[in-house]
RNA sequence: GGGCGGCUAGCUCAGCUGGUUAGAGCACUUGCUUGACAUGCAAGAGGUCACUGGUUCGAGUCCAGUGUCGCCCACCA
């Protein structure tokens, strides 16, 4: 369903704008994953009983590329299903020849301006991957946990532990006192400023640590003394290089204690603590033991808990590359939709650490880095490699390449040029980089959006965009995140089976926001569907109804005709500013009301009296059926990008009809956006006065009790400012539509029967003329009307009479209020005076 | 510990730079097999726009604070 949502934004955007005629470019693709791939292919080798190791790097490899091509084409076939008219021709791959290049080319960029660099550092591992995951990729979470207190005993004079004399420190992790290598108090702590300076055993091993006075230790937490752990704790880390204290790495890759660690050696780091636990407990140095809420890092992909681990890594120098991120943003250059995002990519980007972009994985790009038996480091961006140590002229066959793999973000970092052909200035990357708009879920905000910025602006120069659209995340039903872990994914392709991939795409349009989740709710999939049901309905009406013989549209436009194509230019003009906003929600919106509200309620069902009108020519019904095609042909064009196949489908049928309809475009999805036109004011006014009509007396049968099937007759007086012309071109539509007959025309100013429920709107006032008993006395309808009235009087009666208003709002606010108050007035003049 | 967002009809949500009587879909009530569509048509009911204060002629909309739910970031043992 991820799919689904950017399928559908993306694919919408783009048929919009090559209708407009932009050149326009989706180029699709996937990245390779590469810890989500072999996390993956790691579970399938295993049902076959093997493993990484038993397979080896190159046939694992090689079973890779196989699952990759499968899954491609999974995602591919999926995408197409829902309609991605992406440029498949230009389909790309992270892992692609292109890809490795345009990834070597910046890793050498990045490395010669100092900006990438080796060094030892402590980072994120996951004992289960085996592999340096980022800070972004253990993500943390609140867990319960356990708090102990331990003594560690002082140092005497002759450099034995004293038994009476220890300092106690808490921990939540018993097995890292192995790593101790200090202390650490506050340096205003006056509980222990007598320590400060001596040695404290740790339990085990017999090895002596400094206790040392550094103000980053919380007097208030634990016992205001903590251990010092520099090879497993990043603030451990950071107070040991203060402090030159050693660093003992007492963890094997997959967590278990090694040789550091003396008799606990091969124990799991869990085992291990326990064990410890116990022999504290029977030292009696245990002090106490309670709950404790803590902050836990787990492995993003496998839920294993991180350990932050010593080792010498690759890193980006991600300051000054985040700086110029943020300036783009900062000065518009870069537009984050929705806008508070802005806030917070400028928070992350203030506060980023180097990123360690190596992994201990396979499947990726190789670091093109090369080290020499003297340590000199090469950065290559040729295929081969380097000829020679760049330091000290070390023929290649003596140099080793590093084995650690990029992080794929490294690699989709480049996504924005790389698939253009960058390093190369090829026509393509001349053509269309930088790219226009960056559309993805505000999850990976940073994970993508921040590297491409980042690595866009170093690698070109340029904002790889100019406008980054956040999609939300897609809920199920009870509002619950669908993830394949909870199995709770309703496949797309499932529900495109059902209602189709129109529907889905509307239903994920419609009612959304960006940067907002949003429930996908069988309801709402429902109410798509019926919408795709009625669009296509409408399309049988309309086909079916061509006139027989078709001949050449005579006549002057009637005021449904005229007002409908008002309508259809507002609703164009709408659709346009809003897809140029990228206000999807608003553009489906909007084009369903026009279509739905406008075009079927109203216009097709006033465009049947045309059509059926005995006395019309063969000329007047033909125009007035080419004005409910016509219409037809552009609401199409107006929906096609976002419901791709159903308005292809019926211009197929236009098309085959009368090629004129369709401008001579047999295919909608090359079709053009249609052309702005202009609004007729006019004929949207007569038009609201004759549906209020409409309404007012549809309201009077249903108020009064009318069945639904019988014919009435009824009485109009028309108001004395309405013109005869309007009255009678109404009149047509109004009989069928109120199922009123006859109607007679009383003269102006002429009242119902007292007690008669009456209408009143701009074309005069309504009533039934009943037969005894048929219509139920009382004036319920009016009464309530006119209270109606009188509120919305007395309200702009106060709003004028203050001074403040009138004076100081702007004259067109002022006046219009006063043209309302004046409309209420009449409206109740003459309501009131026919309840006598 | 910081930061962000939501709070509008029974439900899911629109409501742009403050200005008609606050909207839609679903659900609900009533009536309709009217020759495009019952996946439909017509009419209707339903809201102190979370709360408090402020700015303003005018606040759902702007400002401050409170509550509540959710999310993100963060190296407190």
């Amino acid at each position: 369903n991820g799919h689904a949502v950017f399928v559908t934004l993306e694919d919408t955007m783009v048929r919009y704008h090559r209708m407009r005629g932009d050149d326009t470019l989706w180029l699709p693709g996937v990245d390779h994953a590469s810890i989500a791939a072999q996390f993956v292919l790691d579970k399938i080798i295993a049902e076959e009983g093997e493993t990484r190791d038993s397979l080896g790097r190159e046939r694992y490899l090689e079973r890779m590329w196989q699952f990759m091509a499968e899954t491609r084409g999974v995602i591919g076939e999926q995408m197409r299903r829902l309609g991605a008219s992406a440029d498949w021709s230009r389909e790309r791959f992270t892992m692609d020849p292109f890809s490795a290049r345009a990834v070597r080319v910046a890793f050498k960029k990045l490395h010669d301006a100092d900006l990438a660099y080796r060094g030892e550092a402590l980072v994120n591992w996951c004992p289960r991957c085996l592999t340096t995951i980022s800070d972004l990729e253990n993500v943390h979470a609140e867990e319960m946990g356990t708090i102990w207190t331990v003594r560690y005993h002082l140092a005497r004079a002759d450099g034995t532990p004293d038994p009476d004399a220890w300092i106690s420190v808490a921990t939540t992790r018993p097995e890292t006192i192995l790593g101790d290598t200090a202390v650490a108090v506050h340096p205003d702590d006056d509980r222990y400023r007598a320590f400060v300076g001596r040695d404290a055993f740790l339990p085990f091993l017999g090895r002596r640590v400094p206790i040392v006075a550094d103000a980053s230790v919380q007097r208030e937490f634990g016992t205001g003394a903590v251990k010092i752990t520099p090879a497993h704790d990043f603030d451990d880390y950071a107070l040991a290089r203060r402090h030159d204290l050693p660093m003992i790495n007492v963890l094997a890759e997959d967590a278990s204690m090694n040789e550091q660690a003396g008799e606990f050696a091969g124990m799991d780091r869990y085992e291990a603590r326990e064990e410890v636990l116990a022999r504290l407990r029977a030292m009696g140095d245990l002090e106490a033991e309670r709950a404790h809420q803590m902050t836990i890092g787990r492995c993003e992909r496998c839920d294993t808990v991180v350990e932050p681990r010593l080792s010498v890594q690759w890193f980006v120098r991600t300051g000054p590359l985040a700086e110029r991120a943020l300036a783009s943003v900062r000065k518009g250059r870069t537009r984050i939709m929705p806008d508070h995002f802005e806030k917070v990519f400028a928070h992350w980007m203030e506060n980023i650490h180097d990123w360690a972009v190596g992994r201990q994985l396979w499947w990726g790009h190789r670091i093109p880095a090369w080290y020499c038996p003297d340590g000199h480091i090469t950065v290559s961006d040729q295929p081969e490699g380097p000829d020679a140590c760049a330091a000290c002229g070390r023929p290649a066959t003596e140099l080793r390449q590093e084995t650690d793999i990029f992080d794929t973000w490294f690699s989709s970092g480049l996504w924005p040029f790389s698939t253009l052909g960058w390093p190369d200035e090829t026509p393509d990357y001349r053509r269309f980089y930088p790219t226009s708009v960056m559309e993805t879920g505000y999850d990976i905000i940073f994970f993508w959006v921040a590297r491409m910025m980042m690595l866009g602006l170093f690698c070109t120069g340029l904002e790889p965009f100019h406008t980054v659209y956040l999609h939300g995340i897609v809920r199920g039903d009870g509002g619950v995140k669908m993830s394949k872990t909870k199995g709770n994914v309703s496949d797309p392709l499932a529900v495109v089976d059902e209602i189709g991939a129109d529907a889905l795409r509307f239903a994920l349009t419609v009612g959304t926001a960006p940067g907002s989740d949003q429930r996908l709710t069988a309801a709402k999939l429902d109410g798509a569907r019926n919408f795709s049901n009625k669009l296509w309905n409408a399309a049988r009406f309309v086909i079916g109804a061509q006139p027989e013989p078709m001949a050449e549209p005579e006549g002057e436009p009637t005021l449904p005709e005229r007002w409908i194509r008002s309508r259809l230019a507002d609703a164009t003009a709408r659709a346009t500013r809003q897809l140029d906003s990228l206000d999807m929600s608003g553009y489906a919106g909007g084009v369903y009301d026009f279509a739905w509200n406008d075009y079927c309620d109203w216009f097709i069902e006033a465009a049947k009296v045309d059509l059926r009108r005995e006395e019309a020519s063969h000329g007047e019904r033909a125009r007035a059926w080419w004005a409910a095609a016509e219409t037809l042909a552009t609401t199409l064009r107006l929906l096609h990008p976002l419901m791709p196949f159903v308005t292809e489908a019926i211009w197929s049928h236009l098309h085959e009809l009368d090629p004129a309809l369709t401008g001579d475009e047999p295919l909608l999805v090359t079709a053009a956006w249609p052309a702005g036109s202009v609004q007729d004011p006019e004929a949207d006014a007569a038009m609201a006065d004759l549906i209020e009509l409409v309404r007012g007396i549809r309201n009077l049968r249903t108020e009064g009790g009318v069945p639904a099937g019988s014919w009435m007759p009824l009485a109009l007086s028309p108001a004395a400012r309405a013109d005869a012309a309007a009255i009678q071109s109404a009149l047509r539509y109004l009989e069928p539509l109120t199922r009123t007959r006859p109607i007679e025309l009383r003269a102006p100013g002429t009242t119902p029967p007292s007690a008669v429920p009456a209408t009143t709107s701009a074309l005069g006032v309504a009533w039934l003329e009943a037969s005894a008993g048929q219509v139920e006395a009382g004036g319920r309808a009016s009464e309530a009307r006119a209270a109606q009235l009188r509120t919305g009087i007395a309200r702009l009666e106060t709003l004028l009479a203050q001074p403040n208003f009138v004076e100081r709002a702007p004259a067109d606010v002022v006046q219009r209020e006063r043209d309302r108050l004046e409309d209420l007035r009449g409206q109740l003049a003459s309501l009131t005076g026919d309840l006598g």
